[in-house]
DNA sequence: ATGGTAGCTGTGCTA
């Protein structure tokens, strides 16, 4: 019975509730992982998700800023939501699924900070956030890897706020200064992949040279005619499990959806 | 040379 999950950083999910039942009515996928959605628990809209199949809801949300969120027609387990930093920032959620014959898919929803403007852990301290951040992600799981019974059924998704590769953003020799695509940054967060073995399975499927997009900002005056994306989104998968994974789709068209957010969904399906 | 937009908050911050 295969399960898709799709991860999307919604950027306020009771503004943009009606553009999550459009993914849900148009690709139906069996878990929906947000970020941003910038919703204490008790406000989060449930029942228009719960009428929607989506019956397992687990939240890490905060006032205001940040956020993140689980929906799931499968049974889901919490599993931990991580303090990263020790700040009280919602930028992580963990939970194990249910895959239908007994076992169980563990699933890391990550909103990793986006970083600020200048590129310099010295004089900006939140880009020195971000590389802390990327640091803990690497401690925590090759401690992971090194435990006496590491779960190689994972999937890790959300807005890591890094474009790892040239092909992920739309210059890549104008951004190697940009915060989301300097070299200490995708240095970072090779580590983190390197940790467990993540597989990017999104570029497994559409490797480069294509380029491929999941963000475009608000502010350009047509961000389909200029085309200035960055691949912040992304879907890893455990080595173990990996192989399962035998579909992704980047959702493009949702960026012209009606009052969009700037980020599209991208959604991984395992055969399992 | 450095603005442009968006959301939430509260008269600015974060992205």
């Amino acid at each position: 019975m295969p399960l898709s999950i799709a991860t999307w950083n919604i950027n306020s999910v009771r503004l943009r509730q009606d553009l999550v039942v459009r993914l849900a009515a148009e690709h139906a996928p069996d878990v929906i992982c947000l970020q941003e959605t910038k919703c204490p628990d008790a406000h989060f809209p449930r029942r228009i998700f719960e009428q929607l199949g989506y019956r397992h809801i687990e939240l890490h949300g905060q006032k205001g800023y940040h956020g993140v969120a689980v929906l799931s027609r499968r049974q889901i387990e919490p599993v931990i939501a991580r303090p990263f930093c020790g700040i009280g920032d919602c930028r992580h959620i963990c939970v194990d699924v249910d895959d239908g014959r007994g076992g169980k898919v563990r699933l890391h929803n990550f909103y990793v900070p986006a970083g600020g403007d200048e590129p310099d852990p010295a004089v900006n301290p939140k880009f020195a956030h971000k590389l802390a951040f990327l640091d803990e992600m690497t401690a925590w799981f090759a401690a992971e890897r090194d435990a006496v019974a590491p779960s190689d059924r994972a999937v890790l998704v959300g807005d890591l706020n890094i474009a790892p590769l040239a092909d992920d953003v739309w210059s890549h020799t104008q951004l190697l200064r940009v915060v989301s695509h300097t070299p200490v940054e995708t240095e970072g967060l090779e580590r983190v992949r390197a940790a467990l073995g993540w597989v990017d399975v999104v570029r497994r499927h559409i490797p480069p040279p294509e380029k491929l997009y999941t963000w475009w900002s608000y502010r350009a005056k047509d961000w389909a005619a200029g085309d200035r994306g960055r691949r912040l989104d992304h879907v890893w998968i455990s080595p173990g499990l990996s192989a399962a994974c035998d579909r992704v789709a980047v959702l493009r068209e949702a960026r012209g959806w009606d009052r969009p957010s700037d980020h599209v969904p991208v959604i991984a399906r395992l055969d399992i």
